[in-house]
DNA sequence: GACCCTTATTGGCAGCCTGCCAATAGGCTA
DNA sequence: TAGCCTATTGGCAGGCTGCCAATAAGGGTC
């Protein structure tokens, strides 16, 4: 039979990767206290000892795995503003909705803790991930970034938007199509009617 | 000097009073796995040992704090429908804002853990106090509380809702008359122009 | 192609935490 | 005041985590 060698020498970010993969899927499936070192190191195939080698400790390798998973929208190359406000609108919406395919649904909705539970550092990622959507959304309907309030509204319509998005894509309490309408109106009201007088 | 007494026997409602006070402090602080059975014992002075005989274990103790946190909003008596829709919309939203004392604001906030570190029960609390007050803005507003996809979409609009409570009550970064105009205008648009649509 | 040397990788030790259970004693009742 | 029910305690056993010194994989060098 064949023996899998016992210790295979892998460059750092390779086995990081390996590792990281590991733990993203242990994670999503089980909550942080319920899944163990010996068993992330088992199923990255690895030692466990090692884990620490690379993060520091299990919380530094779980902040890693959320700290990517908030990234994932991908909120780079969206053709700028053209056409009305509407379409523009509806593009913003479009985007947010587009940017989640069902199996990543789950890491997208990552709203993490809040109140009881709370985790600082991991609020912070996430802030930072949520903000930086608000800021994106803010300049494809024609918003000023800069503005504070704006982009705090903003940043509130961001949950209603992963609100919608669990609806949809967990629950199935609303079609694609119900919650793409919800988010439209409400940003178009948010747009005109809000934003206008903060 | 005073020695106080080393065992105070207390009704069992009193003692599980006293233990659920003290862990919903540590809770609120750091997270579950930063808060020791030990630490939480000595809290509400009592031997570690009496955490399981009341709750069973940890995990149980914290799940009755999330419990307790989660059903604040007091989602009882607020007159029913009366007036205009706008009015009627402006006093759900008042509702939803006047719940919130600053103190309480940690708590109600709570969206706990979602995606990344999710944990199934917690997700069922909140989703089952969210959906209680979902069910009442939907009455206020006069809508229909046994429209399924109706409730949703409401359901989302609660997600906005506390992320402008977040903004205002923790970031600051909008005022209380700011996250009052954002949340009436949204509400009030998904009820003329989100609901009619589903 | 064989040897070396850097460093990726391992395994086990020490401390802490958690759940469990039998022993203890507080304080109400008769 | 004596007795009993049961609230409360303290310590044991297993598991998990972080740390560190020992080990060997495999690319570079001659």
């Amino acid at each position: 039979m064949s023996e899998v060698a016992r210790r295979q020498r892998l460059s750092p970010d390779q086995r990081r990767e390996q590792i990281l993969l590991a733990a993203e899927r242990l994670f999503a499936e089980r909550p942080y206290v319920e899944v163990s070192t010996t068993e992330l190191a088992a199923a990255a195939g690895v030692a466990r000892g090692l884990l620490n080698h690379y993060f520091g400790d299990k919380r530094a390798l779980y902040l890693e795995v959320v700290r990517r998973a908030a990234l994932l929208p991908e909120i780079g190359d969206v053709a700028l503003p053209a056409g009305s406000l509407a379409e523009r609108v509806d593009a913003a919406v479009h985007w947010f909705l587009g940017s989640i395919t069902p199996e990543r649904a789950t890491y997208l909705t990552v709203g993490a803790a809040e109140g009881i539970g709370d985790d600082a550092e991991v609020r912070a990622i996430l802030d930072g991930a949520h903000d930086l959507a608000a800021g994106r959304v803010l300049e494809l309907v024609g918003g000023d970034p800069a503005d504070a309030a704006a982009r705090a509204a903003v940043r509130a319509f961001g949950e209603l938007a992963r609100g919608a998005i669990r609806e949809w894509s967990r629950a199935g309490t609303l079609t694609r199509e119900q919650a793409h309408l919800l988010l439209r109106e409400s940003l178009l009201t948010i747009v005109q009617r809000v934003l206008p007088g903060l």
